[in-house]
DNA sequence: ACAGATAGCGTTTTT
DNA sequence: CGCTATCTGT
């Protein structure tokens, strides 16, 4: 028998098949905690280590930037040496690294820039605006989802019939936008992907080069893949082509956290995957690291009401653990209130506040939680901010680099041209629009020729010579020098630094900093961690990193707190108590979900995912009313609560409600004091005194015998949640 | 050019 | 209800 790898000895036995495959192909359906990224780095290692694989012809790839640059780190422990030559990314990071690496076969300016969803929608309600059509009737945003849409299906305008007005209107808006963005030498993310899949598809040359380099090619959280990715993983991989030597490929994904649909994912790439690679090998990791037991059954017993799943249940050998609780609120402040009392508590208990998450369907929830948290003065984190690379302000900054970097940038002139103002307004902007269209040529190139041929004199003609002579200046002073001191003469002589100095307010001096921040970010990019980009300026590598991980989750405080997140960006991650909030019909799953097919079953895998993410304690929370846009909305329990056997559920009782009237009042009990007393020891409005949190009120108590606990208004600190026999208070 | 009023809209998110 | 994008008036 063969001696057994050290790779492979921390693994359990489906782990290690699933690493050691040597058949042609392989997917992994893993489930939730069962050891995922743990795998993927580990075959990649074990490639690399035991099989002579080089580093040079593995591809992997992934969705986020994060869960990239956390595969690579883990890698390069395993192996102890950095893997340079190994492409790991993003679907989009590696596109662009095609892109500019055969930049004159797909017909794009080796200073192509890359456009954010942001600036495309810009772009797209100038086009809709130029065609002279209705922002009402065509609004830019339907426009945008259909353009990229159609890109993530790999359709170009002319792939599209037109038959019915609304196709036909929208294949023109395309048409006019893609127009625009080629004149301007603008990418944008779905045309990253199809733009590299054409490469590959039209250039059997440089097909067949990467398609010799890569031998193995893994991706993960394949469920998450659109029609253009998937395909590209085909042409790279050469399956069906009469490839000599086809790649070896590893997919690793699972049907049930498939919550993307919504945005072109197509969860049936996995079952397409197993007819196009048919002597794939299929390994299931069913065996779950996080969870309790309780946790795990209700979990598989909700997601078992899915119909045309892979199969799959996950298990756990470890314990049983406490039962999922339910709290039914009156409403949203309650709710918050609730939850905020039972975070206080664990952390009474002396657990951290980072390993709490409360987790919810939309967004707008946050609001109430916070204000709860607020008061409780309990610290929080909010996932999924506004990002520093999306800032206004930033996003001003790098349209001056852009338009340094690329003339041809419309979207950066547009942008900048009177950002701090300079006298030229939409008039002015409007004949320029009008020039650049006539005449085909970008925005620059028409404003350059207006001032020249004498058809922008006066005021407007200075200013916007004014104005293009900055931006030619700007580069010429830039010259060589680092890239911090680029950006600090860019932000400085553009008088963008000034013009937000002047104005006054919190918001303006965090825009400063923020400025301030984006100088330092620059001094701190290191363009060799970029593998990326090779052949590139730095200013051009820079530009590309802002575009492609405006995340970069702002500078981690490391202040011990709550995190707040929706349940989708909470995919991936793990916390010792979760809450789930507003599990409510109409909210989770949502309305809308409701009506169209196949989408409640998406909702159905999010409350999976959602459940899974705990590790020790799941507590699910509802509100019989909430308001809703201004409007109070009643509803019911949602129906996956239902689904979950009511064994394993315990319902909480409220903690301060005799009646709804003392919610709305406060939250003091209005009832039961004489109960309270016998109950606990104590009584309401009785005044404590703790050894750490000094002197305070009684305000309200919870349970009886050893589990009671109270709720004292601390003069120093606030309101806490004190278990009666651990707090050992003194009546004062 | 800019401040102030108002209409309109409103899952989920990465790149 | 609260945000934003657009409109209106100076």
């Amino acid at each position: 028998m063969m001696h057994e790898h050290p790779l492979l000895t921390q693994l359990n036995e489906k782990q290690r098949d699933a690493v050691s495959a040597t058949g042609r192909h392989l997917l992994v359906l893993a489930g939730a905690g069962s050891g995922k990224t743990r795998v993927l780095v580990h075959r990649i290692a074990w490639l690399i280590q035991t099989q002579g694989v080089s580093p040079h012809s593995i591809l992997a790839v992934t969705f986020t930037n994060k869960a990239a640059a956390e595969m690579r780190g883990r890698v390069e422990q395993l192996l102890g040496s950095s893997v340079r030559a190994m492409w790991m990314g993003t679907f989009h990071g590696l596109a662009h690294r095609l892109l500019r690496a055969h930049y004159m076969d797909v017909g794009l300016p080796q200073n192509f820039q890359i456009l954010d969803s942001d600036d495309q929608q810009r772009l797209i309600k100038r086009m809709i605006r130029s065609l002279n059509l209705d922002e009402k009737r065509w609004p830019p945003k339907q426009a945008q989802w259909f353009i990229n849409h159609k890109k993530d299906e790999g359709l170009r305008p002319h792939h599209l019939d037109g038959y019915d007005i609304n196709e036909r209107t929208f294949k023109e808006i395309y048409e006019a936008y893609q127009v625009a963005c080629d004149r301007a030498g603008l990418v944008d993310f779905a045309e990253l992907l199809l733009r590299a899949h054409e490469l590959l598809r039209d250039n059997k040359a440089v097909r067949e080069h990467y398609q010799r380099r890569f031998r193995h090619i893994l991706v993960d959280e394949f469920q998450d893949t659109n029609t253009i990715q998937y395909s590209w993983i085909k042409l790279l991989s050469g399956v069906g082509q009469d490839q000599e030597y086809p790649s070896y490929v590893t997919i690793v994904g699972d049907d049930d956290q498939s919550i993307y649909g919504w945005r072109g994912a197509r969860v049936e790439n996995i079952q397409q995957f197993l007819q196009d690679y048919p002597q794939a090998l299929t390994v299931r990791l069913e065996q779950n690291y996080r969870s309790t037991n309780t946790i795990l059954t209700a979990a598989n017993e909700v997601i078992a009401n899915n119909q045309g799943r892979l199969g799959k249940e996950l298990w756990t050998d470890g314990s049983i653990g406490e039962p999922i609780d339910l709290y039914v609120a009156y409403n949203e402040m309650d709710e918050a209130r609730f939850i905020a009392g039972q975070i206080e508590q664990w952390h009474e208990q002396g657990n951290a506040l980072q390993d709490v998450a409360v987790l919810y369907r939309s967004n707008a929830q946050s609001r109430v939680l916070e204000e709860a948290l607020l008061h409780a003065r309990i610290p929080y984190r909010i996932y999924g901010g506004l990002r520093f690379f999306d800032r206004q302000e930033v996003k001003d900054a790098l349209a001056y680099l852009r338009l340094v970097a690329s003339r041809q940038d419309d979207a950066a002139f547009e942008r900048i041209i009177n950002t701090p103002t300079r006298g030229i307004g939409d008039r002015t902007l409007g004949i320029i629009r009008d020039g650049g269209r006539e005449r085909g040529v970008p925005l620059w190139d028409a404003a350059k020729q207006l001032v020249q041929e004498k058809i922008l004199t006066g005021r407007a003609g200075n200013a916007v010579a004014a104005f293009t002579d900055l931006i030619d200046q700007l580069e010429d002073s830039m010259g060589d020098l680092p890239l911090g001191r680029q950006v600090d003469l860019a932000i400085k002589n553009s008088g963008l630094m000034a013009m937000y100095q002047a104005e006054k307010g919190d918001k303006a001096e965090t825009r400063v900093e923020n400025l301030q921040e984006l100088v330092s970010a620059c001094d701190n990019f290191n363009q060799l961690d970029d593998v990326i980009l090779e052949d590139v300026s730095p200013l051009q590598a820079f530009l590309a990193h802002a575009a492609l991980e405006s995340g970069e989750e702002q500078a981690e405080e490391h202040q011990d707190a709550v995190q707040l997140m929706t349940l989708h960006s909470a995919k991936g991650l793990e916390f010792p108590l979760v809450f789930m909030c507003g599990v409510e019909e109409g909210l989770f799953p949502s309305q809308q979900s409701l009506t169209e097919s196949g989408r409640l079953e998406e909702e159905r895998r999010l409350c999976y995912v959602g459940m899974t993410r705990a590790m020790q304690k799941l507590v699910i929370t509802y509100a019989e009313s909430r308001r809703i846009y201004g409007q109070e909305k009643f509803s019911a329990v949602s129906r996956f609560v239902g689904e979950i056997p009511p064994n394993m559920l315990h319902h909480v009782r409220s903690q301060s409600r005799t009646s709804h009237h003392s919610h709305a009042l406060g939250r003091f009990h209005t009832g039961a004091s004489h109960e309270a007393f016998t109950q606990t020891g104590y009584s309401l409005g009785q005044r404590v005194r703790h050894s750490k949190f000094g002197e305070g009120t009684v305000i309200n108590y919870e349970g009886s015998g050893p589990q009671s606990r109270v709720q004292v208004n601390f003069d120093a600190v606030g309101s806490k949640w004190l278990a009666v026999d651990y707090a050992r208070l003194e009546r004062c």
